[in-house]
Order: structure tokens, then C-alpha cells, then sequence
RNA sequence: GCGGAAGUGGCUCAGUUGGUAGAGCAUCACCUUGCCAAGGUGAGGGUCGCGGGUUCGAGUCCCGUCUUCCGCUCCA
């Protein structure tokens, strides 16, 4: 762990890469594709393909066993992303984004409606009144320009609950996970017999409809959210606080992002968000500049007190050391997958030249590779060289994500898998039938060492586990 | 949302003053080679983001639209 003040303006380390080589890799190779791309494309969704999918998995499971397994303070859940809509009134979602908001037409800022001067005190009807602008001579406040009807922005999806598509059944896809660890707050403490400090640790998806996305899957519309909801005793809080920045740090370093390339940001006391005492984000060097990775909150008894206060349900936790009754503050994480898929993806980006030829390589961390192992005959013409490559595969298979290749030279077979970040390759050759050993070629230390077929399955699997400590 | 730029085979691009599309890489097959993108032969794949217009004829001019990128704005 970086001292964080060290960190704090350092354009210490460029980006690695472009954004239009990772991006271009991503497609060819099948991590990430545009979204419905054979009808133009829509804005701010991406699918991931058969590589991506497993790289976001991994990345998935290895915040899961940071957060879950390897903890026994915090325990999971899996909330649906359709809830009460009232929920949602709660938390301040709606109310702080279906503002009718006008648009100056020369400058372009926005404004609340009903916190222009002479629009004071209007109904919720003249707010939503498309003449209201002209009726009452409102111009922009700061230079006088010519303002746009009433719009209604809401950052949060809309469907409908039931077969009828009445008002009344309007219902909201999350934009956020942390509402489903507080709602189920009082069921997780009871049924996992925890006691403060705990936590919810919840993966899935969120929909923001966000009013300018972009940065290829930086941004999205419709995107993955790992966020961790930490109950603590309120005179704790902002210790416990403290104590979660260098874990969220050591996570990223610990699946090798480069630490110059990290750097922590306070949230200024007026950017906070409405529920937050303190914000600290992990932020990422981006080709496109320093973005948040992760936002570390702060959110005191907001959201439980609003819940107890709305829902009428009790959410005191009884502290029996102390005999005292208190709504616990939170303590919270939120990252998401997507992004850091993208960053483990464009951070372990390098390339390297080896006898002259550029060599594209992903150092993935062997537990973030899609692939841990590939099989490669040095010579098809063998079919006993192929029967025992593929049983090899076969054999791997059972424990590991492995693939088997044939279609080139052996060079042109290594650096394939090095663009994907194969961490090993195994390679049957002549010998082999002979001596019933292989050849286990390592990615980053270009080193080849000879392992009994028998073996090399547990050398795989040791090598894997080494990489994990 | 505003301004600017771009959108041609999987990827990167070329397509002269408008006349019905090419290259490299990639992919696949066969031959050859056999430990770090070797060589040869051949094949598949695009109607030029989408829609409309001008024209005898448009990838190539005009309009609209969608998408992407850059800047601004916004951002739970």
C-alpha cells in the first residue's frame, strides 16, 4: 500500500495504451463487442464474448473470495433488480432526478425550474406545463437567454409491473445494488447470526441512463455493480472507513495493476452525493484521463433511517455488548466489474519484442486469464502426438479452462495465446511418445521447463495457486 | 444536450475530377517446416452504417438519421 497522499496529483504514469488498440484487440480477439452491431450499434451497451465473458467471471470471483470467502465478516446476497418502487422514493432517486429542469438555449446550463427566480411556489402541474416558460417571462439567469419547455431527467429506467401498461404499475430497474442489501438489512443480520461490524457483499446489474456515456465500457447504460455494504457501530465509522482505502487499493495491485497508475481522490464537500459524509475514490489512469475505479463511501444512517422512518419497520440493531439500541452507519465499496475487467484488460497491455518480431502480450493474472492453459502439438502430421495433446486438454479441462490449438506453427500458436494472456502452454512434441513428458512454456518468463504428462496437471494447478497468495 | 471529426470485408486502411470496390494482416484448406507470428498454392468474406434525394449512373455530391471518437456540459 502507497502512501495515498503520494499518489494524490501524480501524473506520474502515462496510459498504457491507446484506447483504439484495446478496443480493436477486444473485438478481434472476442472479449467485447458493440451491442445489436449488426443494426447500427446502440449507444452505451456492449456485449462480452466468449473471451470477455470469462475474464469478467474471473474478475467476479476474485472480488467475491477477497470479499466473501476469505472474510468471515461478510456475507453475500442477490437482490432482484425490480423492487418496491417506493424504494426508490426512499433513497432520494426519484425525488433528486424528476426535477423538471430547463435548458438555456445560447449557454446551454441547466437550471431547476422551480428554483428560478419568479417560478417559486409553482404546482407540480405548472411544472410540468410546457408553456410555463413563456406564460411567466423566464429568461436564464446568468445571461439572460432563452430557456427550454420543462424536461423531466431521470437517470433510472422505467418498465412496467403487471400486463397493463398503466401508470399505476410503473416500476424502476435499479441503479444501484446497495438499495437490496439495505432492505434486506434486518433478514441477513438475523438468519447469518452476525454481529456488528458485517457486511452484504452484492454482484449484479445496475441501468443508469446516463446523459453522456461513453469511453468504451467505462461508461454504460446497462452495466455490473460489485458493491460491499459494511453495518458498524456509528463511533466506528470513520475509523472503519480508514481501514477499508489500502483493501480496495491492494486488490487492484494484488491482480497486477500498476500502482503509478493508481492514485486515491477525496470527494470535495460539494460534490458529494446526497447520502454521503465522505467519499474517497480509487482512481484508474485512463487513456482518456483519471477515472474512478471504485468509490469508497461514507454514508452514515441515511439510508437505514430513511428506510425505518418510510417502510414503519424497525432497523436497530441491539448491540448486546453494550445494551444499546442505534441504527448502524455504512461503511460501503462500490466498484464493478466492467471497469475493472477494462482496466486488468488495458493495464496488462504490452508489447515486446522477441527476435525482432513485435510480440502483443496480456499479463493477465493467471486468475484472471480466460484461458490458463493451452494444449499445442508441435506436429499434427502425428496423430499419436494429437490423441495425446487433446487427451491432455481433455484432462485439464475438468479443473481449469483449457484450450487446444493446431492450426499454425508453434510460434505462430505461443503468440496467439500471449495476445489473449495464456499464462502456460503445452506443447507435445516427438519426444513425447518416448519419454511420456511435455514441454510447460511460461508467458512472462519465456522459460520452457519439461514436466511428466502425469504431472503436469498438478503443476498447473500449483503454479495457479502460487499466483493467487 | 451543444460544437467538431469519422463510419468501406474480422482488424488497419486505400479508393483519383461520380461509372456498379482493392490491399496488408487475420481466418480456412492443402503442401512444406517443426519450440517462439517461416514458405508455397488456393479459398471464403464487403454493395461501401442506415434511409431518402440529385444523376443515365454514387463508396465518391445533397438532406436526414444512427453509431463512434474529441472538446464542452452533465454525472448518485
Amino acid at each position: 500500500m502507497t502512501n495515498p497522499t503520494a499518489q494524490e496529483a501524480g501524473d506520474v504514469a502515462p496510459a498504457v495504451k491507446d484506447l483504439e488498440t484495446i478496443v480493436s484487440l477486444a473485438k478481434r480477439r472476442g472479449f467485447v463487442y458493440p451491442s445489436s452491431e449488426i443494426y447500427g450499434g446502440i449507444n452505451a451497451v456492449w456485449d462480452y464474448g466468449p473471451l470477455g465473458v470469462e475474464l469478467k467471471n474471473n474478475v467476479k470471483r476474485a472480488w467475491w473470495r477477497a470479499m466473501v470467502q476469505e472474510r468471515d465478516d461478510i456475507v453475500g446476497l442477490d437482490a432482484g433488480i425490480l423492487m418496491h418502487p417506493q424504494v426508490w422514493v426512499t433513497s432520494g432517486h426519484v425525488g433528486s432526478f424528476s426535477d423538471p429542469l430547463v435548458e438555456c438555449e445560447t449557454d446551454h446550463r441547466r437550471f431547476r425550474l422551480d428554483e428560478l427566480p419568479g417560478a417559486e411556489g409553482l404546482s407540480a402541474t405548472d411544472l410540468q406545463d410546457p408553456g410555463i416558460v413563456e406564460r411567466l417571462g423566464l429568461k436564464c439567469p446568468l445571461d439572460g437567454g432563452k430557456l427550454s419547455p420543462p424536461r423531466r431527467f431521470n437517470l433510472m429506467f422505467k418498465t412496467f409491473m403487471g400486463a397493463l401498461e398503466d401508470e399505476a404499475a410503473v416500476i424502476y430497474l435499479r441503479p444501484e445494488t446497495a438499495q437490496g442489501s439495505y432492505v434486506n438489512f434486518k433478514n441477513v443480520q438475523q438468519s447469518s447470526r452476525k454481529k456488528l461490524p458485517f457486511g452484504i457483499a452484492q454482484i449484479g446489474k445496475s441501468f443508469r441512463n446516463e446523459i453522456s456515456p461513453g469511453n468504451f465500457v467505462f461508461r454504460m447504460r446497462e452495466f455490473e455493480q460489485m458493491e460491499m455494504q459494511y453495518f458498524v457501530r456509528p463511533d466506528q465509522a470513520a475509523a472503519i472507513f480508514e481501514e477499508w482505502l489500502p483493501r480496495r487499493w491492494d486488490w487492484y495491485t494484488r491482480y497486477g495493476v500498476n500502482e503509478s497508475r493508481l492514485r486515491f481522490r477525496e470527494h470535495a464537500p460539494d460534490e458529494l452525493a446526497h447520502y454521503a459524509k465522505k467519499a474517497i475514490d480509487v482512481e484508474y489512469r485512463f487513456p482518456f484521463g483519471w477515472k474512478e475505479l471504485e468509490g469508497i463511501h461514507n454514508r452514515g444512517d441515511f439510508d437505514l433511517s430513511r428506510h425505518q422512518a418510510e417502510s414503519g419497520e424497525n432497523l436497530e440493531y441491539f448491540d448486546p455488548a453494550t445494551e444499546e439500541h442505534f441504527v448502524p452507519f455504512i461503511v460501503e465499496t462500490a466498484g464493478g466489474p466492467d471497469r475493472s475487467a477494462f482496466t486488468f484488460l488495458i493495464d496488462s497491455y504490452r508489447e515486446e519484442e522477441v527476435r525482432g518480431e513485435k510480440r502483443v502480450v496480456l499479463g493477465l493474472h493467471p486468475d484472471l486469464a480466460p484461458y490458463k492453459v493451452a494444449v499445442l502439438p508441435l506436429l499434427k502430421k502425428r496423430p499419436e502426438i494429437v490423441e495425446l495433446a487433446r487427451s491432455l486438454r481433455d484432462d485439464l479441462a475438468k479443473d481449469v479452462m483449457a484450450v487446444y490449438d493446431d492450426t499454425a506453427a508453434i510460434g505462430k500458436l505461443y503468440r496467439r495465446q500471449d495476445e489473449i494472456g495464456t499464462p502456460w502452454c503445452v506443447t507435445v512434441d516427438v519426444e513425447s511418445l518416448e519419454d511420456r513428458a511435455v514441454t510447460i512454456r511460461d508467458r512472462d518468463a519465456m522459460t520452457q521447463e519439461r514436466v511428466p504428462v502425469e504431472n503436469v496437471k498438478r503443476v498447473i494447478l500449483a503454479r495457479l495457486s502460487a499466483a493467487r497468495q
